[in-house]
DNA sequence: GCGACTTTGTTCCTACGTTCACATGCGGCT
DNA sequence: AGCCGCATGTGAACGTAGGAACAAAGTCGC
């Protein structure tokens, strides 16, 4: 059982783990909807509650909380603060995780000001940017540095997660940065698909992707709307269509 | 009682989920490689070649492309231009998609001056925000108008999908006013679970979990160093948490 | 104190998504 | 022109995620 190749083999499978990254997904959504229950003064939830309020069946919830080692009480339902507790353990919240963000762009610059980092664990402790005019300048009351400073500065700083905002051509360099510098997970917000070791985590957020989901949705409903028949519809012509590619 | 029946009831002709989300998802990364690939001149590529610049399985990608109606060349790959369109039309990017953003914060003053949007088919044509001191100011070339105008800016522009940067508290009514006026497409970056009706497509990103599935597998990761054994371990000490006093 | 009710934790099962493997079909070569 | 090789597209197997039903367990009412 030992000698797991971890989760790096060839063609990216991810085998033996003990919490599917969807319940961890989920587990984070319910953390959310219990602290804020708990400002309301909640103290007791039950399953079917909790899994409403974060829409979810509440048999996948439960099933979901029995990896945190289950904290209810059968016949009332769970403490929320300790619930919050377990979850956060599981997490690995009770920990602070120091974040480099690299590319000071407009997301960048957001997210270095974004406040709800910090409060949820998660301090920005760096930000970089290659620009020479950026570099010094204050954001969000911390000094830009240089990206050649990534691999000290994430060392000396203990960064645990690097946010990459860079445009596209870059963000392969920024990674390898971050990587040098120690940092094992990566959230990646430039539409371009990373290549790195096993060990690092990444997590791809792709804004013109989601947009295009819905796209999809939209069309797909329309064509519903139109005839019953949703498959191989041309809507318009195609000619301008090859020419919106062109970004970047 | 089994009452499941929505979607593929005996009979239904109709496919309505042909086509998985996931594999949507994967369709626009492939959209985006492609149209990298044809910038550098690739006209033809190998399901192979694309799979491995898109990170995912051969035959993943071949079955994802069955689902927009093939047209590959066998021997030889698939036909970069062509694929372009075929998915383009599928994910319905043959029309543009206007788009309106709610909350003008750090985030949504970010997403309205960012380029990539209108690049790739998605113009932001509306802007909205309840503060009145950013009411009537132009960002990225567009004024902000007022959320209680958001029902007929939205009809009047033909916004189909709405992007919703308030805080928490404020999103569920700027979905509301959205949905109020034809949207059905919503891209919701607050951390709260939106209440929709059925017809209306709702994708969250949220941040803050993101980074919560992050800190989940570095702490996997330490404790799979520690002990040698990752699978199924539970901290078991569900007594008190004193030793956990994380600060928030 | 005891019974009944409520809710958890779990088990089973179904269904979906992904991967493997092979037949099909097309281009190139002689 | 015919054969060979190669890559597509599809059918079958595998694994995993999600949902329904159930037994254990603990509380509330009497």
């Amino acid at each position: 059982m030992h000698e797991h190749g971890r989760y790096g083999t060839p063609g990216g499978a991810l085998p033996s783990r003990a919490v599917p990254d969807a319940a961890v997904a989920r587990l984070a959504v319910y953390l959310r909807v219990l602290t804020s229950m708990i400002e309301q003064g909640v103290t007791k939830m039950s399953s079917e509650e909790l899994a409403g309020a974060a829409g979810v069946n509440s048999a996948t919830l439960r099933k979901d909380l029995s990896h945190v080692g289950s904290s209810g009480t059968r016949g009332v339902g769970y403490d929320t603060a300790q619930l919050v507790e377990h979850i956060e353990r599981l997490l690995g919240l009770t920990r602070h995780h120091s974040v480099a963000v690299v590319g000071i762009g407009n997301l960048g610059h957001a997210l270095a000001n974004y406040g709800g980092f910090p409060d949820r664990g998660f301090p920005v402790t760096a930000l970089f940017d290659v620009d020479e005019d950026l570099v010094g300048i204050s954001v969000g009351g911390l000094a830009v540095d240089h990206v050649d400073s990534i691999p000290a500065v994430c060392v000396e700083r203990e960064v645990t997660i690097g946010v990459i905002c860079t445009p596209s051509v870059a963000a392969q360099s920024a990674c390898e940065l971050l990587v040098a510098g120690g940092v094992r997970c990566i959230l990646n917000f430039a539409p371009v698909v990373l290549q790195v070791p096993d060990d690092v985590e990444v997590r791809r957020v792709d804004l013109a992707v989601e947009l295009q989901i819905l796209s999809f949705h939209e069309a797909r409903r329309s064509s519903v709307d139109s005839s019953a028949d949703g498959a191989l519809r041309v809507v318009a012509p195609v000619s301008d269509s090859a020419e919106i590619a062109v970004g970047r």
